[in-house]
DNA sequence: GTCTATAGTCCGATAGAC
DNA sequence: GTCTATCGGACTATAGAC
């Protein structure tokens, strides 16, 4: 049932995430669809709920492939960030306009988003953390909106500067 | 006319920018804002407009008061991001929902990305620049949708270190 | 030129058959 | 439990009075 919710705002973007659309990507009728969720606000919060579980998953799984030192936490957060978007990413794109309009999800997201912070700053210094979150969601949300300025050769060079930045402390970057 | 759009976007939220609600606001009637702007769309491309026309003219006044020295229109965009958000920023906030679902409207803001880091990168190094405008822009795209992280503290904090990044070779950071 | 009135469409939610 | 049918409301846009 969300893998159809999904697949209608991949295809037809979020303006177009109705729950006529979902249930007949589903090959459910309406009915059929608020059964399972009362409500629309309870499917685009089951809808946020997995991609914030997928995301936290995904840093995690890097992690686990890095070396245990200082710092790890902060570069599996990047190294997830500045991958190719993939599914999730776009469904995320498209699911802006709806969280944005519904404090109840906007609160949900910034409460993932304090708990991330917090997560990939435990260990290293809090410039080194600040620095390299705000720049890593900054080229991550651009290309969310895709109105990002760089071409191929130069994110190729910003995603380098990034990973150097997460490994570095951010007093080499403001002395 | 746009005043009124404005008003209603901050009071009531981008979901509930209609045209009945701009013409109560403007003291008309959906038919009078209707003859000034043929279509709804033509109006969001007017309000947006004016918001980049705004955000160029602040980042240009305040360049102007700097010295004129290389990575001047940086700085100078640098500041005008991390100032407290006002009117326009609160807009911008309740506008995304609305462009990000019309790819006519995300196209004016991705080249409106593309000459503003043009011109800040101008007569600095890539790396400067680019560095200095993801980490600045993910603040304030954070900040737009009310998810940033960071306490009061720890947000003046990352300011003075986009300040500084702005005024340093990137080389410094990711030699 | 600006208004009123309304057409036409679409959505979320509910009621009730099966 | 899942479906069909429909209600009530909101929206954009148009037509026509004045």
């Amino acid at each position: 049932m969300l893998d159809a919710a999904v697949a209608v705002a991949l295809e037809q973007g979020a303006g177009k995430l109705t729950l006529d659309a979902v249930a007949k990507r589903a090959g459910a009728s309406k009915g059929g669809v608020m059964y399972n969720f009362p409500t629309k606000q309870a499917l685009l919060e089951a809808l946020l709920e997995r991609l914030t579980s997928h995301n936290r998953l995904a840093s995690e799984s890097i992690a686990a492939a890095l070396p245990d030192e200082p710092g790890r936490a902060l570069k599996a957060y990047v190294m997830n960030s500045v991958r190719e978007p993939d599914e999730d990413d776009r469904v995320s794109g498209a699911l802006v306009a709806v969280i944005n309009g519904s404090p109840e999800l906007l609160q949900r997201v910034a409460g993932y988003f304090a708990r991330r912070f917090d997560i990939i700053s435990r260990d290293v210094p809090f410039d080194r953390a600040a620095l390299a979150h705000v720049a890593t969601e900054g080229l991550w949300l651009m290309e969310l909106f895709q109105v990002s300025p760089f071409n191929a050769v130069q994110r190729a060079r910003v995603v380098q500067l990034l990973t150097e930045l997460a490994s570095r402390d951010a007093a080499d970057v403001a002395p």
